[in-house]
DNA sequence: TCTTATGCATAAGAAAATTATGTATATTTG
DNA sequence: CAAATATACATAATTTTCTTATGCATAAGA
């Protein structure tokens, strides 16, 4: 995402929570989907994304199936078990990172 | 903030904007303040709120004015004219990220 | 036919943290 | 009273995580 430094270290929490509600994706398929969901706000970079895949697979959370559509390579990608539970972590991290992001940026809000 | 990663690339923003509300801050005490503002959430480390602090003064965005109490060292920053007009934009980016996290965290909410 | 879209990948470089130090004074606690 | 903790600054080495720039290849649209 070239146009905002913000999400740095939420790209990985991102894909594990596209790939819980999606069942499976590929990595082009997760750039557009962001996308279109950010109405286009938030813009995912092939060099990014494709290490960040990369790295979470090494980690054991993503399992990788290929597949070839209209001649063209596709590497689909689905949470592991493990990637199921890290999911849960990470999205209450984040979300609880929202929240105190909230609390900073707008204190009059989010009494909670 | 060693806790999260999330933060990453927001400790600018989040130091601005704590200027404009609070006038002037030494570094020490914008630790503190963020660490209660979050309950403990996010705390930021000196390596890396110094090295900011001096970046956003190299770039015209903070004034510094050193102060002695009880014979301790304090340097107060506080915002520039630029760092006033930049505030506004970067807190504008902030939620706009915000919103865009909420979004892919949370379809359901913010019809927006 | 040329450009854009689809689809993967990696390398070089930059940005922005963490971790580990270092210095110094004041206060609290055992 | 000594030791630990809190206050207050700073920087260097390293790591993480991006951006930018490439590269390859096929399909579709202008």
């Amino acid at each position: 995402m070239p146009n905002s430094k913000l999400y740095k270290g939420s790209l990985n929490t991102i894909i594990l929570k596209l790939l819980d509600e999606e069942g499976k994706m590929y990595g082009y398929e997760i750039t557009q989907k962001v996308k279109a969901l950010t109405k286009g706000e938030l813009q995912i970079t092939e060099g990014a994304l494709y290490p960040a895949l990369h790295k979470l697979e090494a980690e054991g959370l993503l399992d990788v199936e290929v597949a070839k559509v209209d001649n063209r390579l596709r590497k689909y990608y689905k949470l592991t078990e493990q990637g199921e539970k890290e999911t849960v972590n990470r999205l209450a991290e984040l979300e609880e990172f929202i929240r105190s992001m909230q609390q900073l940026v707008n204190p009059k809000w989010s009494i909670s």
